[in-house]
DNA sequence: CCGTTTATGGACCCAGCGGTCCATAAAAAC
DNA sequence: GTTTTTATGGACCGCTGGGTCCATAAACGG
């Protein structure tokens, strides 16, 4: 060993991740990145490699916070299994107003950005899609065992439908759609969950747990 | 008048179109648009202006044609009102597979891109999203008279959820995800707005019209 | 205290950027 | 045929891009 690292590197990578979730791949410069960062072209490049490695570290991190959150929140019994899943919407709505984070969710942004011509990127996109429908599949089920939703309908349809819903909200959010007209949004999907019928549970059990976009 | 152009404008714009659309605005340089146009540089900005007032035309363009398609794609009569919401899911799908269209949709890709950091295309972007709205719920209103959907649902309400299921399925289907599961998404949506009791019309009339991302 | 090893950040490289300019070409006006 | 006007496309410019290199600094092992 001989001289150690003048920086934390989850701080550094923060800033990084700031930047990238900013200014996407292309439009994000080196000299950004040192600005953000505050580290030299050569510190930056002795630790984390070139601006391809940063951003596809940074991405994956990213997906995986993604799919954290979402299991995080969504677990619990299968009472508040509905409550769960609307508190979750009503994040979505939260993080994906413009004014409250202009810049969007990384994952939707770096899959328009990249996914044509990135295999890569694709399929990482993909399998998050992939993993937050099986969590939301899992949950329906919990929600259709305590009565919440239709026992004969097909969870997996149903949590593809809200996650397309989720996404939509998130993909308009980014244009200024005001809060009011999202969260009608999320309020609609967990209705389509339940049908005309309506839920047994309360929806505004407290099942809130913390914030992501 | 003096020397005539030696090229048609509208053939050229749409050569610009379609490299914008693959690589968006940065990534886009001149001379990307002078080999897919086979234009030099001086016609391309004596006929077009710089960059940023052909991506500004070009996108301009195509939200107007989104909305058109849009128009006449749920123009009809209240019995088919809901099979033509049928149909333009449908359509969705096709359009959002990424083995079928790679690049995705042009609004999404560039309010992605853009729309923090450019008011007047998040602007832009934000009216054709109300716009599709607007002809949704008019849909679901004319499918209400005609007994396909619950006459006391809020049709504002439903639209903006449909409309986000649709924006979930271009978003989801850059990443490669399958015509199937795209589909059906689609169908959820369409049976979250005929609810359990199902639509009284039949879904499969011909009402198919021309196709558009 | 000195040699070794690693971190640091700015100088440097050159390829590509967006945009301008201009000699030339070509059609219209007369 | 000559003049006028516009289109054309490549030469050219200043600048910034990503990436490398290296003189220097700083901590450790002995």
């Amino acid at each position: 060993m001989a001289r150690p690292r003048e920086f934390d590197q989850t701080e550094v990578a923060q800033a990084i991740r700031r930047q990238f979730v900013a200014t996407g791949f292309a439009s994000t410069s080196i000299s950004h990145l040192t600005m953000a960062t505050g580290l030299g072209k050569g510190s930056l490049y002795g630790a984390f490699g070139d601006k391809e490695q940063m951003f596809r570290r940074t991405f994956n991190a990213y997906c995986e916070e993604v799919f954290d959150d979402i299991l995080e929140q969504l677990d619990g019994p299968d009472e508040t299994a509905l409550a769960r899943l609307s508190a979750y919407a009503d994040i979505i709505v939260a993080d994906s107003s413009a004014e409250k984070n202009p810049h969007g969710c990384f994952l939707a942004k770096t899959t328009a950005e990249l996914a044509a011509i990135d295999p890569e990127i694709a399929q990482r996109a993909l399998d998050t899609f992939r993993a937050l429908d099986e969590q939301i599949a899992e949950s329906i089920v919990q929600a259709q065992r305590a009565g919440d939703i239709d026992a004969t309908a097909d969870p997996r349809s149903l949590a593809l439908l809200f996650l397309a819903a989720m996404r939509g909200i998130e993909s308009m959010g980014k244009s200024g759609m005001t809060t009011e007209e999202l969260q009608s949004i999320a309020t609609a999907a967990i209705g389509a969950l339940t049908g005309a019928s309506g839920p047994r549970h309360n929806l505004s059990d407290r099942v809130w747990k913390r914030r992501r976009l």
